[in-house]
RNA sequence: CGGGGUGUAGCUCAGCCUGGUAGAGCGCCAGCUUUGGGAGCUGGAUGUCGCGAGUUCGAAUCCCGCCGCCCCGACCA
């Protein structure tokens, strides 16, 4: 069988990855290393994500700031564990000149910079560097913000939206007068997310809590969303912290209390990135191209006229023109309907694929015949085949303009619970030792195939107890994704050590 | 950053071992044919062979250095 795309995600997952990326016109590398060009049909999806999410955000009390990209490098070294955690990955600015030397441009030896600067990797110092100045009293509490940026954390191995040098994201950073309210506001961030990702994304996740050893540097406590991609692998969604007071204490944010005490301000983060339109590519995706869900598909219908050189053209191209209109005086998820017309010059059979790559969820061809008869012929990309064959279905013209939004709405329904028969199917809870567990991830040389999650039960050990535990999982090369949040009463013994356990995590291998 | 691979037309790649005029398929352009679905025929255009230095009468090919990309590892809130 044809497919649209030159590799199937069964011959070589991380291959169908990189063409689905490239021929879905979503994002091409960049002469900058590591950095992506982001393209049309990808930004599109991401600024649905952006528009949406911003909308939940600021439904619950932030507003959007915007700090420098810029951060002098003392900021950075305030807080102990945050610089041992982002030191190794940081760019650096420290000219402020460029010369030519001998016919070589380079940065003038004379126009160094007194202090160097660090392009962000995250914002928490510049940030809490403000907070500590704004907050003096219990009345300045809390302080909810968000800010839309790019950070710049120069990996060593990159991969288009899921690990690029630069990416773009959303940070939410708030302080409060308590630790039960920065806890509050930790998890209504995860739970933000939660939502967002399987009712916008239509992305399934499970939210819990990070490990000790896999929190964000500078953290007490880190939560994630994790959602399965289609190989199995966990990809980690979004993140929310619990900070503490390490950033207070390192940055001095204190306020007067009602009972007249100077007193430690407790702070959070929390930021969802570009990498989620790789989870959407590797959630959604099939052998054909995306399947763009319709809440975040820059064009939710698109129309391609059947021209054929011949005078009946004009016709087509008039009541193609008059269907975008009504398509587009509709309203699916609380918003107009994205109803394109394709007049781009070329053959229409190319143009159909280039929509079927991309994921348009529906694709209407609009030829004489369907001008002639009041119909549409349509295409569900969620159910682009039957058998080898493209499914196409026909409908009357007024009873598919009745019908877009509702057909819209059960395409987002599909998708999701596709997803979230595969996330919830492949969580295994029989493995209830590292024996075990080892014979189900390690038998991967004699073509293995496809490897879910355990949800097992653990102890939670510490320091040389969780290394060793670390160590183990390594060698299978697995990791713990999280302790999802809903937890049961009672636990088996831990996978590891056989002691008693005290809360189920999840192990997988990860993106 | 370590090990391996790779870089030649817009794309996928051959040519490199054994130095001697830069190739194929797809795509693109033109013409004709075709027309409810990834069309056919004919003709045409397109290359600093990743970059730099070297050996040679002559380098895509051999040597050295550098860079990008891919895989594995390390790293990765």
């Amino acid at each position: 069988m044809q497919r649209a795309l030159s590799v199937t995600r069964a011959q070589n997952f991380p291959d169908w990855y990189q063409a689905i990326v490239k021929e879905a016109d979503l994002a091409e590398a960049s002469p900058t290393r590591g950095c992506m060009i982001i393209k049309a049909w990808g930004y599109g999806i991401w600024e649905l994500i952006q528009q949406e999410m911003d909308r939940r955000i600021k439904a619950t009390g932030h507003d959007n700031y915007y700090f420098p990209l810029l951060i002098p490098m003392g900021f950075i070294a305030k807080e102990a564990e945050h610089v041992d955690g982002f030191a190794k990955e940081m760019a650096v600015v420290t000219h402020h000149r460029l010369k030519n030397i001998d016919g070589e441009l380079k940065p003038d030896p004379e126009a160094e910079l007194t202090e160097p600067m660090i392009i962000r990797p995250t914002s928490e110092t510049i940030i809490g560097d403000a907070f500590s100045r704004w907050i003096t009293s219990y009345r300045d509490l809390p302080v909810l913000l968000n800010q839309w940026a790019n950070v710049m954390r120069w990996e060593m191995r990159t991969r288009l939206f899921l690990r690029t040098a630069e990416f773009l994201w959303q940070e939410g950073h708030t302080a409060h007068a308590s630790k039960d309210e920065a806890m509050d506001e930790t998890f209504l961030a995860l739970e933000l997310y939660r939502a967002f990702s399987e009712e916008w994304l239509a992305m399934p996740v499970i939210a819990g809590e990070k490990p000790a050893h896999e929190r964000f540097p500078g953290a007490d406590n880190t939560f994630s969303i994790e959602a399965m991609m289609q190989d199995g692998k966990a990809l980690q969604a979004g993140t929310s912290h619990y900070l503490g007071t390490h950033f207070a204490e390192a940055q001095d944010i204190r306020f007067t209390d009602k009972d007249g005490e100077r007193k430690l301000a407790h702070t959070t983060s929390w930021g969802t990135s570009t990498r989620m339109i790789g989870g959407v590519i590797m959630t959604h995706g099939d052998d054909d191209g995306l399947r763009t869900p319709p809440t975040i598909a820059p064009k939710q219908i698109v129309l391609i006229p059947i021209l054929r050189d011949k005078p009946e053209d004009e016709a087509v191209i008039a009541y193609a023109k008059a269907l975008g209109e009504a398509l587009r005086g509709l309203t699916a998820f609380g918003l107009p309907v994205r109803a394109h017309v394709d007049l781009k010059p070329g053959k229409s059979a190319d143009k159909r694929w280039d929509w079927v790559r991309r994921g348009a969820p529906l694709i209407l061809e609009i030829g004489p015949r369907d001008a002639t008869n009041g119909q549409v012929s349509f295409m569900r990309r969620d159910a682009l085949r039957e058998g080898d064959k493209l499914k196409s279905h026909a409908m009357a013209r007024d009873e598919f303009v009745a019908q877009a939004p509702a057909l819209l709405a059960e395409i987002q329904r599909a998708v999701f619970a596709e997803a979230h028969a595969r996330l919830h199917g492949n969580i295994r809870t029989d493995i209830t030792s590292y024996h075990d567990l080892a014979a189900y991830f390690g038998s991967d040389e004699d073509g293995g195939g496809f490897k879910g999650w355990v949800r097992a039960p653990w102890c939670r050990p510490a320091g040389a107890a969780l290394d060793a535990v670390v160590e183990k999982l390594k060698a299978l090369k697995l990791t713990i994704r999280n302790a999802p949040l809903d937890q049961p009463a009672t636990f088996g013994p831990c996978l590891f050590t056989g002691q008693p356990g005290v809360e189920e995590i999840l192990i997988a291998r990860a993106y």
